[in-house]
DNA sequence: CGAGAACGGAACTGGACAGTCCAGTTCTGG
DNA sequence: CCAGAACTGGACTGTCCAGTTCCGTTCTCG
């Protein structure tokens, strides 16, 4: 017997595993290319410097990810994939206080996305919309599309405890989004991330953002 | 007397005269680095291709332009400055209607923004803002920048007229800047031009936001 | 109409990069 | 403990590109 022990798991169920080496390699390419890929964009970016990075031969991120392109199409839709997931837009936990569940689904949704990482990997999908439409695509659909979904569905449903009255949920939906994220995405796009706003900004906006749309809706005002 | 100087007109103010042999062709390359850089971002785009599409060598190129990068800088800056300045942003010109001026100010803003040319040209901006942080603060500040100021004469021109009730005319500025131009602008960066609202898709859009605004701020709705 | 500036064409330098290949080494699973 | 798979390091090919240089031609302006 090994002294290994590896009757640990025959299953792929070990998750937090030590992990084969060729995952760690994996893993750490991946990493690498975030770095190089965000700070460079696509074509600026070098696969010596992310093998290097790496700390791997460019044969073995080869074989790993079969071409420049690949590599950069698998970095981002996994980024793109991971970013909306934790935002409970699938849910439908209405509670009976509208105002004060949007204002903190705002204050979530900016925390998500106003971040470097974040905000670079969209100004790289958006520059190379032309080369790599589905990647636009697939941001469009878990960003936004997501949200306003998730936010149309909520609305109907406080429509539907008669907690706001009837409205158009799905333009109130897009409005409400707008309003959120409009401003300080848009600013952090083109002014850089100096640009980000501290959370205190972040709840004030939100905070604005929720009190003009409930009076669009013609909603009682949100209350302290 | 220096030979320098080969000005055809003493004065300026010859615009639209038949244009020297170097006029020309200072408008071609400009043309041609904007088709070229428009659809192959900075790094992609080759100079030779360029003075190709042009019709000129590529020393003409460097004697008008010195780089690459000085190019490049003066393309978009030349375009970004040609944009928003036809919008009457600095007018303050209240009529006794602020729900139609301010939905015909929405088309207005719609149409001058929802170009492939000038999506191209915002893309480009976003993807290089790491590169080029002058370019991106250049197109912050005359686009939205610019739109949310004038509309906050605006609305504060209607406050003192009693068009509009007091309120802060700042952030419902912002507010409508972003019930406007948020979804389509950003649909259309990711997406790409065929999610370019139709006319008529963007007068139904101009009125849902305006009727918004005008809800948030307590003031009657739009009349038919 | 003539001189000089501006231009075209084309070759050239120096450097970078994607992707391949190979010989030798290290890890892993049984 | 061993066989085979996976990895390393570096060299190599073919291509592309920014920027320069040279020479002969064309245009412009006085």
């Amino acid at each position: 017997m090994s002294t290994v022990d590896p009757a640990s798991a025959p299953d792929a169920a070990t998750a937090s595993a030590p992990l084969g080496r060729s995952e760690r390699i994996h893993a750490a390419v991946l990493d690498a290319a975030e770095q190089v890929f965000l700070r460079d964009g696509y074509v600026g970016a070098s696969m010596d410097e992310v093998a290097r990075l790496a700390g791997a031969s460019k044969q073995t991120v080869y074989k790993h990810f079969g071409s420049k392109e690949q590599l950069f199409v698998e970095l981002v839709t996994a980024m793109t994939e991971a970013t909306g997931d934790p935002l409970g837009h699938e849910t439908t936990d209405a509670s009976a206080d509208p105002g004060r569940d949007l204002a903190a689904l705002a204050v979530a949704m900016l925390d998500a996305v106003l971040t470097p990482r974040i905000l670079r990997l969209r100004r790289l999908v958006i520059g190379e919309a032309n080369r790599f439409p589905e990647l636009g695509r697939a941001l469009y659909e878990h960003g936004p599309a997501r949200a306003m979904a998730g936010v149309e569905r909520r609305l109907s449903a406080w429509v539907e405890a008669g907690a706001l009255p009837e409205h158009d949920v799905r333009t109130s939906a897009q409005h409400y989004n707008w309003l959120v994220m409009g401003a300080p995405l848009n600013a952090a796009m083109l002014l850089g991330d100096e640009a980000i706003p501290s959370p205190a900004e972040r709840r004030a906006h939100a905070k604005a953002a929720v009190a003009a749309l409930l009076g669009s809706i013609g909603a009682p005002p949100l209350v302290e």
